[in-house]
Order: C-alpha cells, then structure tokens, then sequence
DNA sequence: AAGTGACTGTGAAAAAAGTAACAATAAATC
DNA sequence: GATTTATTGTTACTTTTTTCACAGTCACTT
C-alpha cells in the first residue's frame, strides 16, 4: 500500500488527537468530532481512514482505541525504530523532551554533541555521547534516524558523515537546506517559513 | 494579489537559500540552481516567481539581490510586524534564537513565562515579562504575532485568552490542536508528526 | 549574420488533494 | 415496526498544485 504523504501525516495527528480522547475516556469517537478538532473536513477523515480499510463498527463512530492500533499498524515500523538527536542545543533539548510521552514505535536513543559540559550527562531524558562515538554507536545502538539541531555552519558536513554512516532518514531542524543520496529520505523544517507564512496571512487579512 | 499558500511558503525558503547565496558572493542564480538547493523543479521556481511578477533581467539567471527585495515585498508586512514568544522552555529558547540573524520584518520583541527565574531577564536574546503582563504589553509593543511554546495544558486557554487580547496570528508548537476564530490565522506545526514521516518512508523504503 | 546553446516564461495537460453528494445502514423515537 | 435522524463509505466532481512542452530571447560561436 502507497499512502500520500499527506494522509501519512494526517495519520500521524489522527492518532496524537485520538490520545487526547482516551485521555478523556472517551472511547468512541465520529468523522467530523475527529475533524474539527484538527481543523479538517470530516469527508477528509473518512476517505483517510478508507485508503487504510479502517472502517467503524458500531454507529457510535470509530473505536478510538482499535483505531489507533490500526494506524500504528500503517505508520510504525514493526520493529520499533531508533532515533537519535544530534545537537543538544535548546532546540535538540526541546525535541528530545517531545519523546517524554512517546505514542509510537520510535524510540529516542540517544543524543550526540561535542560540548564536554553536555558529554555523558543525560539531558532531556536522553544519554549524550561525544559525537565522534556517532559510527561506534550508530550500530550498537540500531540508530536508523537521526534529527539535526546541530548550528547551521555544521549542518552539511555532519548530513553527509552521517549518511555515510548509514542513517536512512533525516529529519532537518538546521536553516540550512542539505542534500542526500537517493535511498536516504529527507524531511526538513524551517521554523522562520512557518512564521513568515503567518506574518503573511495576518497582513492580508487586513486589506 | 491572493499567492497560495504553498508559494508563500516557498517564498520564505527561496529568500532563505538567496541569503545564503549572498553569503557565497553569488550576485545571480539560475532557475534550476536555486530548485536543486530546495529540491524542488526548476519549473516550479519559475512559475512561484511568475506569479509574483518576478523576471531575470539578463542571461545571468536571478539578480539575487533584486528577488530578495521582491519577495520581501511580498511576504513582508510594509510595516514591520512584532512578534512575541510565550513560554520560555527550551523550544522557545530556541525559537527565540532563530531571530537573531534574522532575515525579514518580523520583530521578536518580548517573550513571556511565568516562571520567576526567568522573569525580567534577557534570554535568547529577547526580554522576558511575566505573562501577567501580556494584556498590557500587547498594546504598548504592538504586538500582533504569538509563538506558542508552553506546556501543553496550557495551550488552550491561553491561546483563547491572548485572541481575546488582539492577537492576530498564532504559530502553535505545542502538542495541542487549537481553535481560533475566524479572523485569526493559526499555523500548527507538531514536530512528532515530522518524525513519524520520516520513519513511515524510512520503513517503506526498505520493502 | 546565421547557427547553436542555455535559460526563461507560460499555456495546456496531468496529477494530487480535497469536497460534495448520496445511497446504505444502524440507532433512536414515535 | 415504521419513521426519522445520524453517520458512514464511496463515487464522481472540483480545485489546487505540479509538470510538460515549447516558443522566445539573449549571448556566444563560427
């Protein structure tokens, strides 16, 4: 099955807000209750939950429970995957503590910088190691993905080490954009568009 | 002029590349130059440039300075917009930061928290004023943009809070899906989500 | 000065994403 | 148990976004 990117991050929310309704105690819960709580058409959740044949049971709505199950089915590995922070800046520091309450297979491992003071201490919940222990422990540990919040001037050289290595996904937090080897796939996310893209639309609004 | 928002976005990021050309004393990109950076289509390029009027002038490709100033003119409010930050944890830490070099109109101009230890100082390089006075800061900084960065049991109510204050665009980090009324603009952005599409096509890639 | 090569700008086509419309079905109400 | 109401799954349609394809332009070469 090839779902859209799209849908594979809609997943990904579905699943985050249907934790918020256990949460809740609630246990089922309809198209468009799931929709409006993420700003989406419930026609869209309904076809999303179609292309994963997950389909609702009772007339109650959808299992919440069951349903997130079947999304971990889609989007989790079935072996957990490993994940490790590079960089353990604020933003590496913030990222790590998102694991906290993890709701998925992906487990942070580990966290890598050069700073003495942050080495071999265990900073938001995760152990940092030397980077230069990165190829050792990239195999000992099983670190499939790895997240870049080193500062911008090291951002390629380390992508490209680390690829060498064998990372085979990247998710990019840096502001400089890299490029990778087909066979590696890359995420990246600039916090500046996000806030320009509103600083936009606040303007506009005004006209 | 009503640009989609997928351009807006892209706007953002050719302004970022740009700038890091300037850096490299490159005075002019090519079309296809500046979509291999962003790995995206040269076509794509040229038609987000079209539809914001821009041309090259000479056979040299983009006057890198000239697009800069063409797109700021775009996405940039005439007007600089300021900008606050609420909730100084790491994220917020961070996301400060990323206003130092900044590259546009936008003005961090005060970040808010509650905690006494970082009440009234500088940090990330932006003053920190206890959210108590955010109803009044509001106003004497004219601040018309929210970060959102603050534990996610907080999100909700002080996302309602500061709409009623006048706030006209949020960009939510946090773990928590908001509503805003109409005339607000919110952007969320979940980084989990970013993870999860990551190792969703890290997973695929290796059937 | 005609030919070639390197790019651009853009109309037309294709693909992707999102929406509307509705038959089907279960539960609730009378 | 018939009628109404609520909700789903899905097909067909619409809109948005991306790509194709190619004519047009300049600069360089011969």
């Amino acid at each position: 099955m090839k779902l859209p990117g799209k849908t594979v991050e809609r997943l990904s929310e579905y699943r985050r807000t249907l934790l918020e309704c256990l949460n809740e105690k609630r246990n089922f819960i309809f198209s468009h209750d799931l929709a409006a709580r993420l700003h989406i058409t419930a026609v869209q959740v309904r076809r999303d939950l179609m292309l994963i044949g997950y389909s609702s049971v009772l007339r109650k709505g959808y299992d919440v429970r069951e349903l997130i199950d079947t999304i971990g089915k889609i989007i989790d590995s079935e072996l957990s995957m490993n994940v490790a922070v590079i960089g353990i800046g604020n933003l590496g520091r913030a990222v790590s503590g998102y694991f906290r309450g993890k709701r998925s297979k992906l487990n942070l491992v580990a966290s890598f910088d050069n700073d003495p003071q942050k080495v071999n201490k265990v900073i938001s919940g995760v152990k940092c190691y030397p980077y230069a222990d990165f190829e050792k422990l990239i195999h000992e540990l099983d670190i499939k993905i790895a997240i870049l919040t080193v500062p911008p001037e090291f951002a390629r050289e380390i992508a490209e080490e680390i690829v060498r290595f064998g990372i085979k996904g990247i998710l990019n937090f840096t502001t400089i954009s890299l490029n990778v080897p087909s066979g590696v796939y890359l995420e990246e996310y600039d916090m500046i568009t996000s806030i320009e893209k509103v600083a936009y639309f606040v303007k506009e609004n005004k006209l």
